[in-house]
DNA sequence: TTGAAAGCGCTAACAC
DNA sequence: GTGTTAGCGCTTTCAA
């Protein structure tokens, strides 16, 4: 009987078969991380990574997940493992030319929260300005603090904090849960908006939950205290980043024009992708 | 000599030498998920996962993340792709004799929070009796309920059930956030243990957050309340699991006598492992 | 239809 | 030393 099953068990040995079809079936999932990450960062990406690999792993696909050394990515793995796809998480603006030099014609490339003008690139981000709309109109009065978190990628950064229409020396950019008690002991009775649960949960320690608005961009709005204003991006990030990539791979000649993809802020409950376990 | 390839720009095409060699310089890390986790079963593996793959990244693995189905787990990954080593977290008992049949001899096989009687399997748990041990040390009186999670691998859950030493009418295994509230409200104003740090913020929704004992299993101590006790399980359990991939990898040969590792309960703050950037 | 052969890019084992 | 070759396991092509 276990005869007879090796027998008719045949496994395929991928990494042959790459070699002749010059496709891998691995996509890779790299994401910048610094070692001297506060709890918020850390698990910043946790649910995003966990959905995505789940959608590439249900069409067929093979995974590979690496970290980036933020100020000296080494992406090797992309031109060595032969990966059909890439998605890179939060770019530093300097390592894009970094990332294009390891870039083959027809392999997707997908950058998440990185704002960067070159066509080489498809973007998924979260649509902000919808979400600092969303988030003024419960309010009786306008926030007056907004309480965040950098990104590697400047830009967003930058740009998050323009979409926020609130003064610059409003805006708080989280270091440590020492500074932040600091800066919330000069604004405790008024109102204020922050972006990411994991720092609503470290605010809401300090000032009254109900005066917060908080801008859930991690897909765990349920660690927040009840008090506590939601707005939800809805969890289609992954979703959105995935079929991009799907239709990427299966049109491989043509890309779309449109390179930006922008998730707005939503409380509507989508259904997941259907799984159709096939890859190529 | 580098130099000069390099100047060539020469990639070497690792699915090539995967062949030759019959080693894929793949390392994967898979993990039982079910679709409708609540949130502190998302979050269980984040940091786990982040600072294994972090590890075995700057060593030169490649890492390869697949989540499975507990009830169906699709473990072809790793004869396919040749895994040089695989982890497998939180595995259902009934799907070891699964793992078995696709297991080579030689490769390292690490169970993470799973016990299995079996000796194919090396297995790197948390040590929860010497944590339930130091739960009690600072306490008056003894904790009256606990609050945990359930795992996959139920041998796992009655071993700390059996190692409270608490009553298993007094024990409240979480689904949702709804039971827990009701669970809570019996019991507000007794002492209690707290598994999982997620299930800890969320106790301390409902109860004095002094009353609480949380017991750290997910290194993310910051989200809890500062009232809250904590028992922190010192973040070694992916430092252990690394080392003893590597020291297996390094000893094809002829494995360990010690199957079991026990990660213990501990406020000492270990520093990483040393970054020994390469592989084979 | 079925089968044999070439070759993907690499390493190891040979020869020189 | 330096150069050549066989072959890892697969898919594709071309032949019968």
């Amino acid at each position: 009987m276990l005869d007879a099953a090796k027998q008719l068990n045949y496994v395929p040995n991928l990494a042959a078969r790459s070699l002749v079809k010059q496709k891998s079936g691995l996509i890779g999932i790299l994401i910048n991380r610094s070692n001297d990450e506060g709890i918020w960062k850390q698990l910043r990406y946790a649910s995003f990574i966990n959905r995505l690999e789940r959608l590439l792993t249900d069409r067929g696909y093979h995974v590979v997940l690496s970290s980036l050394e933020a100020l000296n990515p080494k992406l090797d793995v992309i031109s060595e493992r032969n990966l059909d796809g890439i998605f890179v998480v939060d770019v530093i603006s300097e390592n894009f030319h970094l990332i294009s030099s390891h870039f083959s014609e027809g392999v997707p490339l997908i950058v998440i929260d990185s704002i960067i003008d070159d066509a080489l690139f498809y973007k998924v981000n979260f649509d902000y300005k919808d979400a600092f709309a969303q988030a003024r109109t419960p309010l009786p009065i306008n926030p007056s603090y907004l309480i965040m978190d950098s990104f590697n990628n400047v830009e967003l950064t930058q740009s998050i904090m323009d979409s926020s229409g609130i003064a610059p020396s409003m805006i708080h950019m989280v270091e440590n849960e020492e500074q932040l008690k600091r800066f919330l002991e000069q604004h405790a009775e008024k109102e204020g908006i922050v972006l990411n649960e994991f720092i609503g949960m470290l605010t809401a320690k300090y000032v009254n939950p109900a005066k917060l608005t908080v801008i859930c961009t991690t897909d765990c709005p349920d660690i927040l205290p009840a008090a506590v204003t939601r707005i939800q991006f809805n969890h289609r990030k992954p979703v959105e980043a995935f079929q991009l990539m799907m239709t990427l791979l299966d049109n491989p000649m043509n890309g779309l024009e449109h390179k930006y993809i922008e998730v707005k802020a939503s409380s509507i409950v989508e259904c997941e992708a259907s799984n159709n376990p096939n890859a190529e």
